[in-house]
DNA sequence: TTGAAAGCGATACCAC
DNA sequence: GTGGTATCGCTTTCAA
């Protein structure tokens, strides 16, 4: 069946040079000489006999295994897909592999353990919804560098962000600069630290306009279609005419119910969503958003990793700016 | 930085037992005989030391990783993302972990050679959107046994697919029992195996109903949202009071150019759509859909791998039958 | 019931 | 420049 993988041991001895010469020309060590004539020879046999370095033996004697790990809790969150993108990429450029890993809540602790207490990857990214202390505990078992993505915990020193208070407060302008004043917003989870970034940028975005916050105007949606959904039904007595939504699908979620109760979009009711994702123009109408550096924040968290690997202590980065406003069907002037 | 982690001499020396025992204990080897004293007092030393055993040295002696690896072309996909949680369920049940490999179109052959080659993973589980050739020659590559996930490729023994004639004609026999007779289909790719199934499927289900295929209803709209909306656009002057899409991306697509035409769903015109996601729930209206099995398949494909690395030769497995058709607010009676 | 020792396939240090 | 060889941590005969 599976053909028998030649080692290096074959690779030499075909070569008619020893392991230790084969390995130094495979592995392209330049730290010392080697002929080039017996260079070439050891190449050429390694390629006649498709040679692989077999990458177990090879991480046994390194202790190293040029791989990272990366733990996400949802894979189908375009979120978590395009950070995972951002990742492979530094990742390659700097000579590691990627292996991606899909914690289901609840298997959170295993994943992390599983990963990096067996020696397979050299360091973790690790993006997760969980409580700082579940978090926590979770990584105090990591026997591995890690990066934190998409949240910052208190003591664990490399995270990186996004400005989700820039954001929302770039989307507050937008709706602003429409001449919109009765600006709701749908919160995210009530505890999350983007949640509170981007309800702090959505004041900002008010009072930079001269408008009052005003507490009735904002209702904790979540992450979900429902919980955009009821937040929505539950501002819809305030009257708003335009309407922040902290994700995509709590927007969608909101646009759901402004449909079902007959208002209008954009006549009666502006609706914007942070974050960009195809998704964003399937909706109806067509969903107006502010880019947020997602894949970015995967190519930071790695180059990050990998520097920290190799033995540099990285400044905390600043938390990366959002991109832009893009505007679609979904936003218009304030109504009046 | 890093605690020493304890390894298995250490275990052993601490617990005053030679390697063999302690290994013996520790891997759960029931066919020779420990003394229970012995036994327990090597868990304790294991649990003290929180000794974990070094995968790649196991894997080095053994020739084994009790990993699968599994290929799939994009990750925010629902049906790559459920066929993932699928497989990782049944290979967690069966001892095996799931490594995941994200292939961007281009980086094909590499990473089928990585994963298998490098002797990370004892089998693989691929999807891909290639063309036959192309990944006939990636797969042969792989020095590992393989199981294809929602295709076929002629030659290759093991492949998981889903009924999508059948899916299709579920679809068909929907919206014609709600009286529709002029039904448009948007299909898949031109050479796809998938998108001939669905074409099929809507051909059965029409002519089950008397009704006689007509090639004018019929376009191709790819897999993306610009397909579908130009597919759609391609087929209004024919006048369909309903349309089947081949997936949900191609139905949104869709339902924009109408929305944009001025035609209502699904008052003038009904729209359902093969796969069942979230997202469904997320357009407007929100679409009907045929659940598919993608999560299913993932289990299949993996217990199927299972079983080949087990040295059985399993039977071909016949295409998973679709699920519910799920009936939203995008189809409704025929008009007039 | 337990111990001793031979590798798995590579790397890296030290000779020559 | 090139060759020898100990070693990474574990599994697995074979003895005792």
């Amino acid at each position: 069946m599976a053909s028998p993988r030649a080692t290096l041991a074959d690779v030499a001895q075909t070569a008619g040079v020893d392991m230790s010469t084969a390995s130094r020309v495979l592995r392209g060590d330049v730290s010392q000489r080697v002929r080039e004539e017996t260079r070439a020879r050891i190449l050429k046999v390694a390629e006649d006999l498709a040679y692989r370095p077999n990458s177990l033996a090879r991480g046994l004697r390194t202790a190293r295994t040029d791989t990272l790990g990366i733990v996400v809790p949802q894979l189908d969150n375009p979120v978590f897909a395009a950070a995972i993108r951002g990742a492979e990429q530094a990742a390659a450029e700097l000579g590691y592999s990627l292996l991606i890993s899909h914690r289901e809540p609840g298997t959170t602790a295993t994943t992390i353990a599983k990963l990096s207490q067996t020696n397979r990857v050299d360091g973790l990214l690790v993006a997760s919804l969980d409580d700082d202390e579940v978090l926590r505990s979770d990584l105090a078992a990591a026997h591995v560098p890690f990066v934190l993505m998409n949240r910052i915990l208190p003591g664990a020193p490399l995270s990186v962000v996004l400005d989700s208070r820039a954001a929302a407060r770039r989307g507050v302008e937008h709706l602003v600069g429409l001449g919109h004043r009765r600006v709701a917003h749908l919160s995210g989870r009530a505890q999350g630290f983007n949640a509170a970034q981007r309800l702090e940028g959505y004041r900002e975005g008010l009072e930079a306009a001269g408008i009052a916050f005003d507490p009735v105007l904002v209702a904790t949606a979540g992450y979900t279609a429902e919980g955009g959904a009821r937040a929505m039904a539950e501002l819809l007595p305030q009257r708003p005419t335009a309407v922040l939504a902290a994700t995509l699908v709590s927007a969608a979620g909101a646009m759901s119910v402004l449909h079902a109760a007959g208002w209008r979009i954009p006549q009666d009711i502006s609706v914007a969503g942070l974050h960009d994702a195809p998704v964003a123009r399937l909706l109806y109408p067509s969903l107006t958003t502010v880019m947020m550096p997602t894949e970015e924040m995967g190519r930071v968290a790695a180059s990050l990793l990998v520097r920290s690997l190799a033995g540099e202590h990285p400044d905390p980065v600043p938390p990366l700016p959002p991109g832009d406003l893009i505007p679609r069907a979904s936003t218009g002037p304030a109504p009046g």
